[in-house]
Parts: C-alpha cells; sequence; structure tokens
RNA sequence: GGAGAGGUGGCCGAGUCGGCUGAAGGCGCUCGCCUGCUAAGCGAGUAAGGGGGCAUAAACCUCCUUCGAGGGUUCAAAUCCCUCCCUCUCCGCCA
C-alpha cells in the first residue's frame, strides 16, 4: 500500500508509476473522493469537539451538585448529527482504503522501464551450457523414465498439474530441501522456520495477494483461510502489527514449506512436466530490513539464492525485472533464471525482491529508531532460495548423461545416502 | 464438544457506583544529575493513527479516534448490554 500522503501530494509520481506498469487505475476520481474525505473529517471533528466540550460540562455540574439541564440542551440532536455523518464518513474512510489496496508499488529508481520481460535486463550471468554431444531430453521424459516421477498416477489421484515423486525422486526432492535449508540457516543465518500453510485472510491482505488476486488463491471452504502460494506469506506475516527493536533488523527468516496456486489464467502454458504444478515445494527466505540499506539487503539476498545453484554447478542468469513485468507489491526483482537443456531455455528458479514499505504499511510492521520517539515502517524483502521442483529439474536436464543415466551433483550425494549416479533399474 | 477465567501502552499490571483515566503503579528505554569504574541512587521524558495550524519536511501546538473486533444503550463507555474472534485452565475426544 502506498502513502496516501504520497499519492496526495506527489500523484505525477503515482500516475507515472501506473502508467509504466502498464496498469490502470483512476487517480484523479481517487483524488477527488479523498478529498471530500478530508472535509467530512474535519467536519465531523468539529462536531465531536462541540459534544466533548458540552459532556465536560455536564460531568462538572453533576460534580459540583448543581443542575446540569442547561448543558444538556441540544446535546441529543448534536449526537444524532454525529453519528449520522460518522457513518458516512467510515463509507468513505472504506473506500479510501479499498483503492489504495489495489494500487501497485511505485518502482524503485534503477528499475528499467518496459513492458513485458522482453524488456528485462540482463545484469550477469553465471557457469556455462554444459556441452552435450547428444539431443538432451525433457525431464517429464527422462524422469518419469527412470522411474521419479508419475504423472498418470497423480492425475488419477487428485488431476493435472500434480505429480508424484517416487523413489530417487522423492529422495533428491527431500535432498535439495535439506541442502538448501542447510545453507541458509547454517551458513546465511537465516531463522529456520515451519510456519502453517493455511493462513488468514489479513496475512494474504498485508502481503498484496488479497484483495486483487483472490482467483490465484486456493480457499478453503466455509473457512476464511487460504492456502499459501508462498512462504512469503507467513514468514512475513510473523511481525504484522509489531514494533521492532532498531537493534534486531535485519531480520531473516527461512523456511521450506509446499506452495499452493490456482494458476488460473495460465492455461496451455507449461502443461507438461513439473514446472508449473498446483502444488509444489519452496525454501523461502523474508527479510526485514531497515529502510537505509534494503537495497544492500536485496543484493545479499540474490547472493543467498545464486550460491545454491553454484555449488549445484548449475548455469544460471540474473534478470532485472522492468516496470511492466514487476509483481505487484515490488518495487525491484531479480529473477535467477536457470538454463535448461531440454527446454533449451532459462526458466525462473528464483524471484528476490525488495517491497519497501509496501507490504510493511499494509501490515502495520514497524520498528523503532534508536534516535527520535516515532516508530517508522520496516521493508520487507522475500526470495526463493530456490523452487525446490524447478531444481530438480534443472538437475535431471542439465546433469544427463548420454547413456540416459543421470549423475548427481556432489554436494547432494551425502544428503542421498552417497548415491552417486541414477540410472534405469 | 462441555465448564470456567481472561484479552488494557514496548512489556507487566490497576481501573472503584459509567463522567478531568489515553489510562495509576512497576519494568524497560531515552536524556540529564550524581559517582575512581561498574552497580545503585536522584530528576525529567516515553502509545499509535489521523485532521488542522502549514505550500513542503522536521519540530511544535491543537483537535479527533483507538483499551481484542463489530454493533447497541447514553449527553458521555476501558467500565453497562448483544454478537463474534482469540488466549488460558479443567474435563472429554483425537493425530
Amino acid at each position: 500500500m502506498l502513502d496516501i500522503k504520497l499519492v496526495r501530494n506527489n500523484p505525477e509520481v503515482v500516475a507515472r508509476s501506473i502508467q509504466n506498469r502498464g496498469a490502470a487505475q483512476d487517480l484523479d476520481d481517487f483524488l477527488k473522493m479523498e478529498q471530500q474525505r478530508r472535509e467530512l473529517t474535519r467536519k465531523v471533528q468539529e462536531l465531536k469537539t462541540r459534544r466533548n466540550q458540552a459532556s465536560q460540562e455536564v460531568a462538572l455540574a453533576k460534580r459540583e451538585g448543581r443542575d446540569p439541564d442547561q448543558a444538556l440542551e441540544g446535546l441529543s440532536e448534536l449526537s444524532e448529527t454525529i453519528k449520522e455523518l460518522d457513518g458516512e464518513l467510515k463509507g468513505l474512510d472504506r473506500q479510501v482504503q479499498e483503492w489504495l489496496l489495489t494500487v501497485p508499488n511505485i518502482p524503485a529508481e534503477d528499475v528499467p522501464v518496459g513492458s513485458s520481460e522482453e524488456d528485462n535486463l540482463e545484469v550477469r550471468t553465471w557457469g556455462e551450457k554444459p556441452p552435450m554431444d547428444f539431443q538432451p531430453r525433457e525431464h517429464w521424459d527422462l524422469g518419469v523414465e527412470l522411474g521419479g516421477l508419475d504423472f498418470e498416477h497423480a492425475a488419477r489421484m487428485t488431476g493435472s498439474r500434480f505429480v508424484i515423486y517416487l523413489g530417487w525422486g522423492a529422495r533428491l526432492e527431500r535432498a535439495l530441501i535439506n541442502f538448501m535449508l542447510d545453507v541458509q540457516t547454517g551458513e546465511h543465518g537465516y531463522q529456520e522456520t515451519m510456519p502453517p500453510m493455511i493462513v488468514n485472510r489479513e496475512s494474504m491482505t498485508a502481503t498484496g495477494q488479497l484483495p486483487k488476486f483472490a482467483e490465484d488463491l486456493f480457499k478453503l471452504e466455509n473457512w476464511e483461510y487460504y492456502l499459501i502460494p508462498t512462504a512469503e506469506v507467513p514468514l512475513t506475516n510473523i511481525h504484522r502489527g509489531e514494533i521492532l527493536d532498531e537493534d534486531r533488523l535485519p531480520l531473516a527468516y527461512a523456511a521450506f514449506t509446499g506452495c499452493f496456486r490456482s494458476e488460473a489464467g495460465s492455461h496451455g502454458k507449461d502443461t507438461k512436466g513439473i514446472i508449473r504444478q498446483h502444488q509444489f515445494n519452496k525454501v523461502e527466505l523474508v527479510r526485514f530490513a531497515h529502510p537505509d540499506d534494503s537495497f544492500q539487503q536485496l543484493d545479499l539476498l540474490l547472493g543467498h539464492a545464486e550460491e545454491i545453484l553454484k555449488r549445484l554447478g548449475l548455469h544460471y542468469r540474473v534478470v532485472s525485472l522492468c516496470t511492466g513485468d514487476l509483481g505487484f507489491g515490488a518495487a525491484k526483482t531479480y529473477d535467477i533464471e536457470v538454463w535448461l537443456p531440454g527446454q533449451g531455455k532459462y526458466r525462473e528458479i528464483s524471484s528476490c525482491s525488495n517491497f519497501t514499505d509496501f507490504q510493511a504499511r499494509r501490515g502495520d510492521i514497524r520498528y523503532k529508531p534508536r534516535q527520535g520517539k516515532k516508530s517508522r515502517l520496516v521493508h520487507t524483502l522475500n526470495g526463493s532460495g530456490l523452487a525446490v521442483g524447478r531444481a530438480l529439474v534443472a538437475i535431471i536436464e542439465n546433469c544427463q548423461q548420454k547413456d540416459g543415466s543421470i549423475v548427481i551433483p556432489e554436494v547432494l550425494r551425502p544428503y542421498m545416502g552417497g548415491m552417486d549416479q541414477i540410472r534405469k533399474q
């Protein structure tokens, strides 16, 4: 959520942001409504001041044993008027709030302006495409043949976009989870966390999934509860409504969770394989940062995600998302795209964002500065560290051999009971 | 599921028959004093959000709102009534 004062005082900044993102938002109507709201606020406040003063008179008269009738004169009518206008004001307040909840964050200064992913900026690459003197196979082909992935039975028990990991597949998924968590918690200083995978409406609103993107979420029937689309939601909401000590910043949390997405509007996209599933595993990193250094924190976070791919020896590139491709709440986002030889493409395996104070304002997450007494909003950041299923895909496709076997990256072998290769039984 | 207790500032905790209680007292924190150092002691300050003064930022002044959430009674609600949510204790049941 944007600061209402910013919208009011610098509408041109907001207008440009909306335009660069390719969003549609009626700023003028809002400003008129907001103006109206403030006028009514003022009016109601004046009446309340009068009422409060008169009430004091009554109290004083009674305490001194005088007759309070004179002070009570016309008071109930005044109260009635206040009640009426207060109701009207409440309606306006709600409308203002609702509008603010649907406006995207303002992109950071150095975010490239553009309309689609074509305009994203490649920041760097790491490693190289593995040399292959044969036609590389796709993971849904090789993974199934080697018995690690089973789409058919998953489709029967649930439906499309679900998978069963079997044998080495399940083991490899678990190995990746443990490896990622060990690095992030043991070496990068993240607090290990196992949060709920079901959260309430307030939490979804704070991080920005609601109210605008309800159709992307799975909602529980008869409950105001939702399955999380990412652990960003529970982790960021750990401190919702809190005032943190400045000394404690930055706070860093890591969690492995399932993630659940309806994938509404992506029909026909990535229908094969485990790239786009309704349920997938992810190790997520979340940081609560001081506003003065949140962009340095973003670089740090990005490095933590990259480290996993480096140790797995997987070639990737980092891109800075342009304004048109930026997520709703993000001020700046780096995507890490891993090379997939089977598909012959780079595919997103991590997305690291600085949300500045956007989520903090929605979730009321602040800190108390050492100097000065006013509490300020923290900055929140998050990134995948990494998407586990896609990492598994990358390993299958990058580490495959001419004979149809897969060589397990060295760092994972201790997690695989020493296994170094996957081959057809 | 049954019975009971409770939700008040950064934290703990008081709040009498509704009326100078936005909230005693304590802890913590900040500043100052004192002090070889530390500790202790003394003094002062210390909730958030919003409106206006103010075109803008800070400071300041002032007003409004907020005592789990929502509604009601009343000139006036932390205090009375209703609904809901959450926490705790006991019993029952269960991974």
